[in-house]
DNA sequence: CGTATCGATTGACAAATATCGATGCAACTG
DNA sequence: CAGTTGCATCGATATTTGTCAATCGATACG
């Protein structure tokens, strides 16, 4: 597959064909690119990583101890994660349980690979 | 994999056992969070997704038309898609042609899966 | 040589983000 | 009921981000 131009625009006319075209459509690399993004910090990759290890659900109260920030922070964090659809919440009483919604990273999952 | 607690705390005492850890190093997540980052933005994912697809080599050229923003914001994302490791350039006299590097998203994509 | 073109860089600015401390709220404990 | 606990939200602040227009440096063309 070769392309783009190889001399000089003639003045005026356009630099070269446009030749390539993304095979994404635009609301796919949307959708994608919010779950990319909410992933895209260390502290909410790993929050992500520790609640996929698990099939059950995981306390707020265990997760706030892993980092080195502090609650209203992670709070803030699993809220971006909860936003992007990624994680969900169940409440028990004082306690608040997350997860990974499942499917969730497929779509990424499988355009990345 | 039952965890968390049941009981209100003591006072005094944790809330409860930190019974989960990441399986992920702090490395590692950094790492992936920088690549994850710079896909969280539709131009740039669409971007890498162009590229792709493309064994070769794409001119600069040809990208800017893709897109509806001016030559200087994609040249940017560009910049932030070469700073993560993603993509790397090739100038040839007045062209810069673009390319994913090879295995760039390999450790995001196999720890997505 | 002088001039036009490609692509990167700079400077400016508004919008979004990460972080904290303080506060709010629901629910449990005694 | 009064006090305390877990977690979310608010307000403030510093940093980062996306975008553009303008400029720059290198290269090509005549």
């Amino acid at each position: 597959m070769t392309l783009a131009p190889k001399q000089k625009r003639p003045a005026g006319k356009p630099c070269c064909e446009p030749v390539v075209y993304p095979d994404v459509e635009r609301a796919d690399a949307e959708r994608m690119a919010e779950i990319a993004k909410a992933l895209g910090d260390p502290i909410r990759l790993t929050l992500v990583d520790v609640l996929r290890k698990h099939a059950g659900r995981v306390c707020v109260c265990e997760l706030v101890p892993l980092f080195f920030v502090s609650q209203s922070t992670l709070s803030h964090h699993l809220k971006k994660l909860r936003d992007a659809g990624i994680v969900d919440s169940e409440r028990k009483g004082l306690w608040a349980y997350y997860y990974v919604r499942p499917d969730a990273l497929k779509e990424l999952s499988a355009w990345l690979s």
